[in-house]
DNA sequence: GCTTAACTGTACTGATCGGTAAATCCTGAA
DNA sequence: TTCAGGATTTACCGATCAGTACAGTTAAGC
């Protein structure tokens, strides 16, 4: 057997939802830009949600693995590198094929609490949450939870603004604004050396 | 009567579409959920585009009302009608019917910079970014623009970790967290009294 | 009573939706 | 060389998609 089949298709079908969107991605336009056949997709999910589910699995590995790489690159101090968490948002912003959170529109394509797609983004975002949790509690903050969830507030919204700002629809530099107050509030956690 | 009729269609939509998303709203199930004949849709609206367009529209005076007034409301001051922004927005989330912000849904379905529906989601968010920057220079801030683009930051973010955080699948309390990095970015720009 | 215009239900278009059936093809192992 | 298992193509299923045609209904203004 193949373990590559079915990782290809799952790779090459993150890029067409992650282009697309869920819904308006349909199971042949998944034949025709993945060149698996349908049959074969089929065989490896059971369903198409089954395969979204596959697809923000990799997603989720892929995307944290990039920003906890870059962010270490970037800054060996935990309180750098949570400065540096909006540098690698930059660079993702301002690379061409950026369109958004691919989390932040699956919850909103699959809306109900229960959903599993729901629910895996927010697990998405808790992982997330936790790890930045750790860098802050590294950096001796007043309140790492805290601090961290406000560092998540930022990513999220400095997302949603670059997705908006990205045809000039909206005003300002969201990775740069979103690093300025990060540094306020870090600032406030953290007796300046 | 009936100048009525559409503005009717137009209300109903709006539920419907919230709830359900764009893509995933059928113009039948629009038929059968507003009472609406088909006929008199598409006599309004050309297309299902407009018809969002148009519900964009409705949404978009609705909530900047309500979130104009409810500012007001809860204070006096330009440095505390900023953190009021929160408290109003703490109560949007913990309406039952909350189920996260129609532009940034709208702007996740239709991605592409420049299709009209992308471009009216960047727009609200323009428009509201620029009311913070009134009240800002209001409070007397060093960079009233900076706070506003920031203040949006925190709401975009609150927003899209209280939609995740509904279900349970994601620890904290989005509106309050932002409201303490909001007050603590505040106090950066404005000498407190 | 008649006109006009908004609204209605029903039936339909061709395309696409998610998903399946069956026959054939390809390749590696025995 | 044969056999087996996965992958392939092609065709199909009923349902739904956005959008249209058409004939009938309602109600207000004159």
């Amino acid at each position: 057997m193949r373990p590559n089949k079915r990782d290809e298709l799952v790779r090459k079908a993150l890029d067409v939802f992650y282009r697309n969107g869920f819904h308006a991605t349909g199971m042949d336009k998944l034949v025709s830009e993945t060149g698996v056949s349908k049959t074969s997709m089929y065989k490896h999910f059971r369903t198409k949600e089954d395969l979204i589910l596959a697809v923000l699995r990799l997603r989720d590995e892929n995307f944290r693995h990039w920003l906890y790489r870059r962010i270490e690159e970037l800054s060996d101090t935990p309180k750098g590198q949570m400065l540096a968490l909006f540098d690698a948002l930059s660079e993702w912003f301002t690379k061409p094929e950026f369109r958004g959170c691919m989390f932040i529109k699956a919850s909103a394509e699959f809306q109900e609490i229960n959903h599993p797609i729901h629910a895996q983004s927010a697990a998405h975002k808790q992982i997330l949450q936790d790890h930045f949790s750790e860098i802050a509690e590294a950096a001796d903050a007043n309140d790492p939870r805290l601090l961290a969830r406000q560092l998540l507030l930022l990513k999220e919204g400095a997302i949603v603004s670059a997705v908006l700002a990205r045809g000039g629809g909206l005003a300002g530099d969201p990775a740069a604004d979103a690093k300025e107050a990060a540094r306020g509030l870090i600032d406030l956690q953290i007796p300046s050396t």
